[in-house]
DNA sequence: AAATAAAATTAGTCTTGCCTAATTTTATTT
DNA sequence: AAATAAAATTAGGCAAGACTAATTTTATTT
């Protein structure tokens, strides 16, 4: 059994290899996602290494073994399903959630999360609009093309989010931004990347590059 | 705001405050009920003395301030909740919910309580007859009269259990006895406190002093 | 290739919360 | 009251998981 540190660990390694395709997952960008000195980080790496949940080599970077990925998938799926409960069952909002989650995700009992799946009626998605891992680790593909992606012009739906910071989801309700919500890219300033869309065929807005990115969409 | 380690001091020192009322609450008996040595019980009493959640004084042992009874009737609040969630809406046994609870009572989130709490119906009990401190504090009044402390031929109903382990409460569920279950106390043996009972009316059975110390009854 | 910058690592420290062993205080017997 | 037992306390340590500061390794410039 994994400590709540581990825990986190496996999940930020977990989450910068599903993020970063192709780059190497190097001990100070796990430093930077979790807000620690990268001495702490070599340390985890090396108990994390001996409890054989990861491999490091420097060329390589950070990988997850079968084992660890195994954990960290169960880890994400408990964190999801509990997103789904305080959503749906205890009327939170989209902004409130992860920070909650966060803490209930590590709450380890043998069928607590399949019971409470089932109790959710098994959702295929959290309220971000990431896939929930199955109880056998399967789970449907994540979106991966982003709204900074597609051309101008392009229509297209709101499928996820990226960052689930209260920061960027309240700039997404003041906008009527939810899952779901139709899109249209009507224009990219070369300038800066900012993004003209017009949300929900209606009025024209501009976001940044940064927000565009962090929009997982559709089509 | 309070680590575990204290939430469970606090929480084990409400306790022992309730069952064994009058008596004073010892470091010794502390370390006994957590399972920790008497030498850890005297720092962590210097430590909840310093944040004014206890008091301590050798005459009178350790008692919870205003703010440490607060404190730990939200802890128990919580728990008491999450285990009628657990067998409500999870549909666990009776037997497997206290120690899971025993982790989602830590969780601190200023409206989750109230929001589960809710959505549960605001229920006045929880699955072993113990009362749920309400929002404000206020909560029902605890039985105390147990089957051991009546007189032979009493007829009574079960309102709640003090011992939660699961040892405790399989063996209930193989005699058939829930909250609520009626029985009637037949004959107290002499020689070692046993208890001879009738079950729903039913069999005849036999059980301990201590079994009978741990059922808690209304008349 | 040498110089510089960035990243990784080592060494040593700190806090929390637990431990054991030794000592002191308090209670209980005789 | 003295002797003994039990409880409380102090002192010193340990592991986890974080930190800072110093050093070494690797990458990037010039």
């Amino acid at each position: 059994m994994n400590t709540l540190s581990e825990e986190n660990y496996l999940k930020c390694i977990y989450r910068l290899w599903q993020d970063k395709d192709g780059e190497k997952i190097t001990p100070t960008a796990i430093a930077e996602w979790l807000g620690n000195n990268p001495a702490s980080v070599v340390d985890m790496i090396r108990k994390l290494t001996e409890k054989q949940l990861i491999n490091y080599d420097k060329k390589k970077g950070v990988e997850l073994t079968g084992q660890g990925q195994k954990d960290a998938t169960m880890i994400v799926r408990r964190h999801r399903l509990w997103e789904v409960f305080l959503l749906e069952k205890l009327g939170y909002h989209w902004d409130e959630i992860h920070d909650i989650a966060e803490d209930l995700e590590h709450i380890k009992d043998a069928t607590l999360a399949d019971r409470l799946d089932k109790f959710l009626g098994f959702p295929e998605y959290d309220p971000h609009g990431d896939p929930i891992p199955k109880a056998n680790g399967k789970m449907a593909k994540r979106h991966s093309t982003t709204l900074a992606d597609v051309k101008p012009g392009t229509h297209c739906r709101v499928a996820a989010v990226k960052d689930t910071t209260s920061a960027f989801l309240q700039y997404l309700q003041k906008l009527n931004i939810n899952i779901g919500t139709k899109l249209q890219l009507v224009e990219k300033i070369q300038f800066d990347g900012s993004l003209v869309i017009s949300i929900s065929g209606g009025e024209r807005t501009t976001v940044s590059q940064k927000f565009g990115e962090n929009i997982l969409i559709d089509m």
